[in-house]
DNA sequence: TTGAATTAGTCGCAGCACGCGACTAAATCA
DNA sequence: TGATTTAGTCGCGTGCTGCGACTAATTCAA
C-alpha cells in the first residue's frame, strides 16, 4: 500500500523498533500529554518521548526506563497499548513502534522540568505522523477501558475527594456526570473506602477523603458504568 | 527482569520482529483456533502461524498476507491487537512480536487444508511460551470488545439466523443467553435487518434470515449489551 | 451575628433496561 | 392428527439510571 515517505530505502539495514510513551496527567480540567523537544534537524519541534529498543531488554522494561528518565520519577502505571507499523514517518526511522501509556497525578506532573512540556490533548502542536496516530490510539483505548479497570485512580494522589474522582471521569469521558448517579455507581463497584480525614478547600463544606481500596466481592465485580 | 532463555545471546545481531496471527472460527459450539505444524527441530509440535517482518512492508500488510497464505482465502477481519516483547521464547528468536486477530465463519474455516489444523481454545496443545501469552491476550481483548463493535458478525456468513448469531455471542461470552432478552438488545442496537428469505433446517419452524446492516441512528448508538 | 453564597453529600421518584417464564407459530415425524 | 421441535413474541417484576430537590457544613460580607 503506502511506502515509507521519509528517507525511503528499499533493502536498507533494519532499524530497531521504537518505544514511544504517552504520558498523561490531569491539569485544570484538561487532559495534558507530555512532549519533548525534538533535535534541531527534525521536522516537528515536539515529539512523544521515545527510544530505540535495545536487544536484551523487555519492552516493558524499556518503557519503564524511558518514563523514569523523562519524568524524573516512576509513574503509577506504565502499560503497553498498541503496535504501529503502518509506514508513516517516525523520528527513529523504525518500521515498527510500540506505544505505551503512563498516567500520573496532577501534582506529580507539575514537578516535571527540562526539555519537556505539557500540552492539552485538544490543542497539540504538529507531531510526527506515526506518533500522532499512536497518541490517538492510546486515547481511544484509554476511554474504552475506563469502565473495565480502575484506571482513573492513577490520575489521583493516594487520597482524594469524590469530586476530584468525578472530575477525572468527566475528563476522560468528555462529558459531565450527575453527582448522585456517579456516587451510586461508585458505591456499587466497591472501589473506594472513606478515610477519617476531611479536606477544606476554599469556600463550602469540607469534603471527606477517600482511598482506592477494591473489595474483592464475589466473582463478577462491577466496574463504574454509566448508561450509554 | 527475565532474560531470554532460548538461544541466549548478549549483543547478537537483531532478529526482525515477528507477526503472529490468531485465526478464530466457530465450530460445533466451540471456539477454535488455527495452528500450523512447526519445523521438526522445534520444541513444540504446533505453533500460531507467524512470519518475520520484512523491512518494506507495513505490519497490517504482512498480517493480511500471512492470513491469506495460511487460509487460502482472505479473512473478513484482520486486526492488530497487541505487541509482546517480554523475554519469553518465540520460534523466530525475535525480541518483539506483534499479535493479530483474524475471524472467519464456520464454513470458510472448514475448507482449510494443508499443514494447519483447528483446535478448541479450551483444549490446546503446548505452544511456544510467548505465543501462548499472545493467544490469551487476543482472546481477552476480543471478549472485552464484544459489546463495542460488531465483532460477532465476522464469524458468520453474510446472511444468518438470529439463533446462529446468539450462539456466537454465547460462545464468546462463555454463557447462555435468554432468547427474548438477546433479541431485545439486538433490536435496540439497530445492527441487523431481515431479508425475505427463510431457512428450514431439519425439524421445527423455519427461521428468518438476517443480514448485518447497521443503521446509523443519532450519535450514541448502543452496542449489544447484557447486564454484568 | 446573621444571612447569602458555595461546595459536599443524600433522598426518592419516574422511566427504562434486563431476566425470565409463558405463550403462539410453523415446520417434521410417527 | 397429535407429539415434538425449533422460531419468535409478550408481559410482568425487579433493579439500574437520570435527575431534580433536598439537607449539611463551611466562608464571606454586611
Amino acid at each position: 500500500m503506502s511506502a515509507r515517505t521519509a528517507s525511503a530505502r528499499s533493502s536498507a539495514p533494519r532499524v530497531a523498533p521504537s518505544i514511544d510513551i504517552v504520558i498523561l496527567a490531569p491539569s485544570e480540567r484538561k487532559l495534558v500529554v507530555l512532549l519533548v523537544r525534538g533535535p534541531a534537524k527534525s521536522r516537528e519541534r515536539w515529539q512523544l518521548p521515545w527510544r530505540s529498543l535495545t536487544p536484551d531488554e523487555t519492552i516493558d522494561g524499556e518503557a519503564a526506563k524511558l518514563a523514569r528518565k523523562t519524568l524524573g520519577i516512576a509513574p503509577a502505571l506504565v502499560e503497553q497499548v498498541a503496535a504501529c507499523g503502518d509506514g508513516r514517518r517516525h523520528p527513529s526511522g523504525a518500521e515498527l513502534s510500540v506505544a505505551f501509556l503512563a498516567l500520573i497525578d496532577a501534582e506529580t506532573g507539575a514537578g516535571v522540568e527540562g526539555d519537556a512540556s505539557w500540552f492539552a490533548v485538544g490543542d497539540l502542536p504538529p507531531l510526527p505522523p506515526r506518533q500522532r496516530g499512536m497518541l490517538e490510539g492510546v486515547l481511544t483505548s484509554l476511554r474504552a477501558r475506563l469502565d473495565q479497570g480502575p484506571i482513573a485512580f492513577h490520575f489521583l494522589p493516594p487520597t482524594f475527594t469524590l469530586t476530584q474522582l468525578q472530575e477525572i471521569y468527566e475528563l476522560l469521558l468528555g462529558r459531565r456526570l450527575h453527582k448522585a448517579s456517579f456516587r451510586r455507581s461508585l458505591h456499587a463497584a466497591w472501589l473506594v473506602e472513606p478515610t477519617d480525614e476531611w479536606r477544606s478547600e476554599g469556600r463550602g463544606r469540607p469534603a471527606q477523603l477517600f482511598r482506592y481500596a477494591p473489595k474483592k466481592r464475589r466473582e463478577g465485580r462491577r466496574g463504574v458504568r454509566f448508561g450509554s
